[in-house]
DNA sequence: TGTCCGGTTCAGAAACTGTT
DNA sequence: AACAGTTTCTGAACCGGACA
């Protein structure tokens, strides 16, 4: 019973997405870019008639919060040992298959530590060459404890630029690659201001799993 | 008036299951 | 293995409300 309820397809996404603290729809959907919005409305159904979310009004009319219960939140080991397996014994050149910038993006500005920024509003733009221009430059906007991914330039001075290929970021977000050995190596550019560039290493949030260590080599 | 958000609906494709 | 029926999933279109 226990495995119909969590092994259906994404379902797993979907809770590990709010055990992040997502709690909206349409964040759920940038965290699990791959599942149709139709099939995530499924889920959560699903979900909350299993008892592993409960589903309240935001306050914006028709608009929902998705909160784990105790339940949900009792899946957190479950879902953490899932993760650590797939880093350790899932081959990386599997993963870096299917490269997806948004997912990325999405969960480096989830994961964005920004104590160690200026107090100030930060823009960090990060851009990957070989990327089609819809896709190519994405914008990180720090300001205080909020973090802002925009697709579109926000128009605020860029504090920062890094610039690589999407495949070398993903590899360090997933840990399989180190920054400073890619920032020496110069396949990842840092240009702008010069603290914020060798604070990189404190505020870049890479994978939860990124520290697990691989079994299986690329 | 146009755009965005938070969903829902639906037709068709793909995958799965059972039968022969 | 082949086929037919069923289930699941996708992607596009759509809706209503909020907001600039």
């Amino acid at each position: 019973m226990a495995a119909e309820i969590v092994c259906s397809r994404w379902t797993a996404l979907v809770v590990r997405e709010l055990l992040c603290g997502t709690t909206r729809f349409n964040d759920l959907r940038r965290g699990v870019p791959r599942m149709s919005p139709s099939l995530l409305s499924k889920r959560l159904k699903e979900l909350e008639d299993a008892g592993v979310i409960a589903a309240t009004p935001s306050g914006q009319p028709g608009a929902m919060n998705y909160r784990l219960t105790e339940a949900g939140e009792d899946l957190r080991g479950v879902i953490m040992s899932l993760g650590f397996w797939g880093q350790r014994w899932v081959e990386s050149s599997m993963s870096l298959k299917n490269l997806d910038p948004s997912l990325l993006m999405w969960d480096m500005r989830r994961g964005l530590e920004p104590s160690p920024l200026p107090p100030r509003r930060c823009t960090i733009n990060f851009i990957y060459p070989e990327l089609s221009a819809d896709r190519r430059s994405w914008w990180l906007v720090v300001n205080g404890e909020k973090v802002d991914l925009c697709l579109t330039d926000p128009g605020y001075e860029i504090d920062l630029y890094v610039r690589s290929s999407l495949r070398t970021m993903t590899a360090v977000w997933m840990g399989i690659s180190q920054l400073s050995t890619e920032v020496e190596a110069g396949n990842i550019q840092l240009t702008g201001d010069k603290a914020i560039a060798r604070s990189i290493h404190q505020w870049l949030a890479l994978s939860p799993f990124a520290k697990a260590e691989r079994a299986v080599k690329n």
